[in-house]
Order: C-alpha cells, then sequence, then structure tokens
RNA sequence: GGUGGCGUGGCCGAGAGGCUAGGCAGCGGCCUGCAAAGCCGUCCACACGGGUUCGAAUCCCGUCGCCACCUCCA
C-alpha cells in the first residue's frame, strides 16, 4: 500500500516514493524560541507527530528532525528589552526558557519527542560552508558597505519562486525598512554583521566578518546536517512558505544540493474565525489550552480536523471533543469491564480496519481514520449489546490498535498519572458500600432511596450505571 | 498587482461525477423501577447563476462573499 502525500511544490497529491528503500527522512521547521507556545505551534507539531507514527506504522524507518531556532532577531530583541525593562535575561537564558516550554507543552500533547532536535546555534560552522559555497558560486555576495552581512543574490537564482509560483518581477517590493547592501530588494540575509549594541555571545567568527546567522540558513544547514543534501519531506506550517522555505529552497539548491523530494505544509489555526495575532490579542497559549482540557481532549480536537485545513477554535470546541473521545473512553472501557474474566479478555484480531489503513495512506486523513473508529465503536456498542463477545473482542482490539496509532487512547498510561492510590482504595470502600446500599434499596423497591444515593454521589462528581447484574462507578465518566 | 485557498445540514467537520463520512445537539423508539450508557430510526446539506453529462455538492464558465501569503510568523 503506498502513502500519498499532497506536495506542495508541485501541488498535487503524490505517491511517496522515499529516497532508500525502508526509510524516511523527515526535516520540520520548529520554533524559533522567542516567545510561549501558542496552539498554531502545537498543532504543527502534532501533525509531522502524526506523520510519523503513520510512516513508522506502515514500516518505514522514520529520522524525523525539528530544529530549534534559538537565534534570531527577535530573540535578542526581547532580551534587549527585558535588559530596558530593568530585568535583564540573555539571550540564550532566555530562548532555552521557551525552548522548555515548547517541549513541555509538546510532551503534554503526546508528541513523541523527534528522532533529534538540533539547535540552530549548534551549526553554523554548517551554515558557513553553506554560504561560502553560495559566493563561490555566484549565488552570495558580501554587502559592498561595511556591514559584514552577506546576502543571497535572488536574480541569480532563475527558480526563485517556484514553490510559491510567484514571480520576483510580480512581487510586491519589500518594505524592509533596513536594505543596506542589498542589489535588489528580495535579496535576503544569509549572514548578518555583527552591530555594535549586540552581545558578543551572539556573535560568530566568519570569513566575513563576526556576526550571526541570517534567519533561513540554519534549516539548509541543519537539514544536510542530518539527513544529507537529499531527503524525503520537508514540513512546515503554511506561513512559513514564504519567505521561508522559498529561501531555504534557492540557496540549498543554488549551492547544489537536491534538497527535499516533497514539501508538506500544514494549515494554520484561527480563533473564532480570525488569524491569531499580536495586535488583536486573540492568541490561544499553549498553557492555556492544555488547561482548559485534559490533553488527551486537546490532542482529540487539534487532530481532528485534516491537517491541510484551517482549523478554528472556538469557544466549545474542547467541549466537544470531549464528548467524542468520551464516547471512545466509555467504549472501551465498557468492553473490557464485559470481557474480563472471559476467555475473550485480552483476545481480539489486532486488525487494523482496510479503511482506516487506507484514510491514512491518502495523505494522512485523520478525519476519515476517526470515522471509522466512530463505526468500529458503535458495531462495538451492538456487539456487547447482543453478548457476542467474541465479535466484540475483535471490535475492542481494532479500536485499540487505532486509537493508539493516533495517540488518542485515553486509557493509555500515557494520559493516566498513577494518582493517589491510598485515596483511591478508600473512597473505593465508601462508594461500593453505598452501592450496595443502593442495591437493597432496589431491590425492596425503594426507589426514593435508591435514588437519593445516586444523586448524592452525582454531587460529587461520581456517576452510577446500572447494567444486568453490576453497577459501574466512575468519576467524570472515568 | 501577483500567488494560493475557502464557502457543506442547528453546530463542528470529511468527501469529491451515481453507492450520498463521522462527532455534537434535536426528535421518535428499544432497553431501564427511573436514569445513565448503548442500540435502532429520524433530521438526507453542499454560496449563487449558467453549462457539460443519462446523472453534478463533486467537472467547466461566470458572479458574490470570506481568508491567507507577497521578507515577523507553526
Amino acid at each position: 500500500m503506498v502513502i500519498r502525500l499532497y506536495d506542495s511544490l508541485s501541488a498535487q497529491l503524490t505517491d511517496f516514493v522515499p529516497l532508500v528503500e525502508g526509510e524516511v527522512g523527515i526535516y520540520v521547521c520548529g520554533p524559533t524560541v522567542q516567545s510561549s507556545p501558542h496552539i498554531g505551534h502545537l498543532r504543527s507539531a502534532l501533525v509531522y507527530d502524526l506523520w510519523r507514527r503513520w510512516f513508522s506504522h506502515r514500516g518505514y524507518r522514520v529520522t524525523l528532525v525539528r530544529n530549534v531556532t534559538d537565534i534570531d532577531d527577535k530573540i535578542l530583541d526581547n532580551a534587549q528589552r527585558a535588559a530596558d525593562a530593568g530585568a535583564p535575561e540573555e539571550w540564550w537564558a532566555l530562548a532555552y526558557r521557551f525552548e522548555l516550554e515548547f517541549t513541555a507543552g509538546y510532551t503534554a500533547l503526546g508528541v513523541l519527542p523527534p528522532t533529534y532536535e538540533p539547535r540552530a546555534t549548534a551549526s553554523v560552522q554548517q551554515m558557513q560552508e553553506i554560504i561560502q559555497r553560495l559566493i563561490d558560486r555566484g549565488h552570495a555576495y558580501p554587502a559592498p558597505d561595511e556591514s559584514g552581512d552577506v546576502y543571497f543574490d535572488t536574480k541569480s537564482w532563475a527558480t526563485y519562486g517556484v514553490l510559491t509560483r510567484q514571480r520576483a518581477d510580480d512581487m510586491v517590493a519589500a518594505t524592509d525598512s533596513d536594505e543596506r547592501g542589498k542589489r535588489d530588494p528580495r535579496d535576503f540575509a544569509l549572514w548578518k554583521g555583527r552591530k555594535p549594541a549586540e552581545p558578543e555571545s551572539a556573535s560568530w567568527e566568519s570569513p566575513w566578518g563576526p556576526g550571526r546567522p541570517g534567519w533561513h540558513i540554519e534549516c539548509s544547514a541543519m537539514s544536510a546536517r542530518y539527513l544529507g543534501p537529499e531527503f524525503d519531506i520537508h514540513g512546515g506550517g503554511l506561513d512559513l512558505r514564504f519567505p521561508h522555505h522559498e529561501n531555504e529552497l534557492a540557496q540549498s539548491t543554488a549551492a547544489g544540493d537536491a534538497f527535499a523530494h516533497y514539501w508538506v505544509h500544514n494549515g494554520l489555526v484561527n480563533v473564532e474565525g480570525q488569524k491569531m495575532s499580536k495586535s488583536i490579542g486573540n492568541s490561544i497559549f499553549a498553557a492555556d489550552l492544555l488547561g482548559a482540557a485534559r490533553p488527551v481532549v486537546v490532542r482529540y480536537y487539534l487532530a481532528s480536523a485534516h491537517y491541510r485545513s484551517v482549523l478554528d477554535y472556538h469557544d466549545g470546541a474542547l467541549i466537544e471533543a470531549e464528548a467524542a473521545l468520551d464516547r471512545i473512553e466509555t467504549f472501551l472501557l465498557r468492553a473490557r469491564r464485559r470481557l474480563a474474566d472471559t476467555r475473550f479478555a485480552g483476545a481480539g484480531a489486532p486488525l487494523l480496519p482496510v479503511a482506516f489503513a487506507a484514510a491514512l495512506d491518502d495523505d494522512l486523513s485523520v478525519p476519515e481514520a476517526l470515522a471509522v473508529v466512530h463505526d468500529t465503536i458503535r458495531a462495538g456498542n451492538a456487539a456487547l449489546d447482543a453478548e457476542d463477545l467474541a465479535g466484540a473482542a475483535d471490535l475492542l482490539a481494532a479500536v485499540t490498535a487505532m486509537t493508539a496509532i493516533l495517540g488518542i487512547d485515553p486509557t493509555a498510561h500515557e494520559w493516566n498519572s498513577g494518582g493517589d492510590q491510598a485515596a483511591h482504595v478508600a473512597l473505593t470502600a465508601i462508594v461500593e458500600r453505598l452501592i450496595a446500599e443502593r442495591h437493597d434499596a432496589r431491590a425492596a423497591k425503594d426507589f426514593a432511596r435508591a435514588d437519593q444515593i445516586r444523586d448524592q454521589l452525582a454531587t460529587a462528581g461520581i456517576a452510577l450505571e446500572d447494567s444486568s447484574g453490576a453497577t459501574h462507578w466512575s468519576i467524570d465518566g472515568r
């Protein structure tokens, strides 16, 4: 079965053909760690986590590289601002502090660590080598002023603009405030000469004088360093297509690297139909989102729209996701409860439904895959209703396998951090005592008393469900 | 000016020439002492106007509305 993906460069769905049989190398643009992670960063990381999980399931050996850009104008600006405000923090401390926030957000969401997570500052030498190659090949030039800047010469590269299908002449002239020594306004900085006000720690020696890398070069350097000059998939947010990815593509190919075979871009997240922006102040930060619902609910929500669609965050979005996930959780628990202590416990062929696999093969169509999950749950519930335990066991195994691949099994260990065992034992004793009392009341047809007990437990957030023979209790549906 | 995308039932959100997802909410039923959970049924939509076709939500043309990017961006 072949995996198909939408390649932004050719603008069409394409069969994925790996460079090396059985292997796939994926480079994803990670964050510039200049401020706290928001919902869009989480979605992006999750999208490539899902791609990675699916490729792995399909038997590929996946090398996923997601960088951290830890040197950049904004990081320096923010550090300077902190100093101005009387709360000095070194730029590298600031960058690392935010990097830890990103990692915490990813971890909470169940995003698996990438194979490697390189920092830009650790690959400055590799960047300089590419810049030198570009100069040697006539595609880059040191600025004629004394700035120490080096620019990519867009006019020298005929295919500049292919990724976003733009002709240079049609582009709106850059409103770049600092053109300095550029030959053309579209040229972009590969290397930025050190300015007197900038900290020495943010400066590296180079053949063109002390300075630091421009914004795009780090990805060209790190992708080549870890995946090779030619690799399979390059991913990132849709907003990075231009200029970031366009420039990466231009500089890498102009330097002689074959670069990525496929380009994948994930859609952005809007809030109440609007783009998130600092000026509107409508950003949904990772910490807020993860505080608003169980992490697995957030994961389900972020994964539930197709990865290339715009995802709109609105009031109630998490409640809807919670409802859908509760359905999954209720089935898993119900089925395991019913099958426990039968010969079907833990049985069931763990076969992935064909439709589920086909959906994910088709450009990672998680929405369709989720439809299969829900269809399977309906069939599983029906099997349980009909006391078809063999059938239920198979369907339970299928749902377990599907939700494991998507990382949305709410009963999985990763989402359940132990809790207080002693407290749980104590609670169980009390609740079971009340359930027994209610059982007696029901047997005596004293339904007023039975309902009173149920209502009291409900007030404490404990729900009772009667089924044939036994009463099941749970806290908040869990 | 250039490039790309979107408009689907009460809401979210897939699909992509005929078999017309899925979730949530609603309604009817079954089950239950009553519930809950579950099951069955129901609600059968694709911005608008033309066209192609035996057949269009899907293809083509046009119109309207919305959005993104064009050197800060996941």
